[in-house]
DNA sequence: TTCTCTACTGTGAACGCTCACAGAAGCATG
DNA sequence: CATGCTTCTGTGAGCGTTCACAGTAGAGAA
């Protein structure tokens, strides 16, 4: 009966105590505990055994003051709360990110940092140490998050290119001028000629590439450009609906319209259907993310898929790759039309 | 070819440096870095200066190590995801927590434990000592989670009464029965006398005193009970329009009905809409939570009001108290009518 | 004077862990 | 016999911080 942490011991029991319970060094445990390498089977199962009786669980405060590492990363939202709730791409994007650190072993912590104080404790917070490195969500560009993560050399990955950091930043984003060419060429395969666009926000890379994308692809299909076929929205349904119906009243004789996010698109066919068109014989809609909005509007929609899931696992794997040591890497992965019934 | 040490990091500045760049000793700095006290103006000031100076950020891991709290506490969330990002309350008692720890200087951790195996990721870690205690939220009674917490001696609070672990847990809870014996109360001083109910699910609590608050006000009013008025669902909408189905078919005289959530709210609204009901002329509608989809609604529901802000402020209290070493406590609130155009 | 009190400062121990190193044992090789 | 190699084990030295304690200086009281 050697049980050495009887009633009335309330510390957890050590590393030491796991040593003196299973008749091993410090040391012996600690290889257990890191992999069990150079251990012997005898010594492997007396250790194994004594943490099973004594509950021993690492003290990581401890690991982590010598190792530097802290074995977990933070997922840091600097979008307002709201924001983040509704788009359906985020729930995604965070699913995908929980699976690939799992892979790791490695858990995710979820940071808001919606207001200017709650900002600084993180920034706090991180730079102390307490996580190996930092997935960034943003879709507003210039954030200052990044650049004051970036200059206490926190390991950082972005989603979607960071604007005004140059390449000091790891980011991961899908291809969207390609995906924008992608769709407006098969608008124009369609035998459509007066296509129009709803743009997302012009002070995001996403809403600059794809509508440099449509303008791209109209100019090199000889078709002649026409700004009033171009209006700008913020990727929600009620801007899209806005959009549409400004498009209609400059630009009547429109066939196709190419809308910058599912979500808008919803709004615009709303915006279409009040105005009697017929979706896709009057005109064609074409969206863009492939998140569940196109699937649930009438008729579903025709989008460019963004690859998420190996988004999310790219992130990971720059942001590990970062943690162990090598340089920021910026990730372009390629996207996917989707036909459905909108086109 | 690959530039290792771009971004420079060098070895961060200890406490010893600051010390020494101040010229007083590390025992002087720690006390300066934790409230000043029995500091003269003098070494106060030349600490800040050289702590600014050096950029020194405190190591969290040591002082985590030696005074066996981390100051950050967690926002674990049970739920499968879908579920979370689906329920506006969640987003403000994530928004109410938030706020209320900024108060206190403690950054909130959220982790999600979705799967089995995300589950027992996060407990080794928050076991660990990673936090100082747990905000648990959590629909769904009988979560293993809180036990393996309690039995690790981990702070805890749950939103929402967890079933079976009797007062050994935290827990901070709107007055569910209440909250249903106001809103029949209110239904029978319309001069509804055939008032049918949608319940939540009745192996969560809520489910439960909700509807035990129906039956207890029209007994004490002598109202007869009438089981066809009865009809139970799980919070969705989609069980909502089911549940008037099934109460339309089996009562079609009922004046007014009872439903456990504004969600499942809307679904009625729809079912009575496509059967011909006004509302409220010939059926009075009373939803629970006042959660936004309360006056999206048509006609805006008038609905019982769960206080989330105070529900947040004092889980955090009890919290804390608890980390304090205060013995765990039970908290209820009350509820509030919002009349509206339902009923 | 001497004593006490207060305000301040420095020092050596922890805290629980990993890591580098030294050493031991077993076995093959010269 | 020594020598080397491999596998395994224990030990001391920290990691960066706080904490308890001892100590100093100056002011006021006896």
């Amino acid at each position: 009966m050697t049980m050495s942490n009887t009633g009335g011991r309330r510390r957890p029991p050590t590393i030491h105590d796991v040593a003196r319970e299973a008749g091993v060094s410090r040391g012996t445990v600690s290889r257990v505990l890191n992999g069990g390498h150079y251990v012997s089977p005898a010594a492997q199962e007396a250790v194994n055994s004594a943490i099973r009786r004594t509950g021993y669980v690492v003290n990581r405060h401890a690991r982590s003051l010598i190792t530097g590492r802290s074995d977990s990363v933070g997922f840091l939202l600097t979008e307002p709360q709201e924001r983040f709730f509704e788009d359906p791409n985020f729930n995604v994007l965070l699913r995908g990110c929980t699976q690939a650190l799992a892979a790791h072993d490695i858990p995710l912590l979820m940071m808001l940092a919606g207001t200017e104080d709650e900002r600084r404790r993180l920034i706090r917070y991180i730079t102390a140490g307490h996580v190996d490195g930092v997935l960034l969500v943003s879709n507003h560009s210039g954030d200052p998050v990044a650049e004051e993560l970036r200059a206490a050399g926190v390991p950082l990955v972005a989603c979607g290119k960071p604007i005004g950091l140059g390449s000091k930043v790891s980011y991961v984003a899908a291809d969207d001028r390609d995906g924008a060419r992608d769709m407006v060429r098969h608008l124009l395969s369609l035998g459509r000629r007066r296509i129009g666009v709803v743009t997302g926000p012009l002070d995001t890379p996403g809403g600059v590439e794809r509508l440099a994308g449509y303008r791209e692809v109209l100019a090199e299909a000889g078709v002649e450009g026409d700004e009033r076929l171009v209006a700008s929205g913020d990727y929600s349904r009620a801007s899209g609906e806005a959009g549409a119906e400004l498009l209609l009243s400059r630009a009547p004789d429109m066939d196709a319209v190419f809308v910058a996010s599912d979500l808008m698109a919803q709004g615009v066919l709303l915006a279409l259907e009040r105005a009697g068109r017929r979706v896709p014989d009057d005109i064609a809609v074409g969206g863009f993310d492939d998140s569940p909005a196109a699937v649930s509007a009438r008729p579903e929609l025709t989008t460019i898929r963004q690859p998420w899931d190996r988004i999310s696992a790219e992130m990971v794997r720059v942001l590990l790759a970062q943690i162990g040591g090598e340089d920021p890497a910026a990730v372009i992965l390629p996207t996917e039309l989707v036909r459905r019934d909108s086109t």
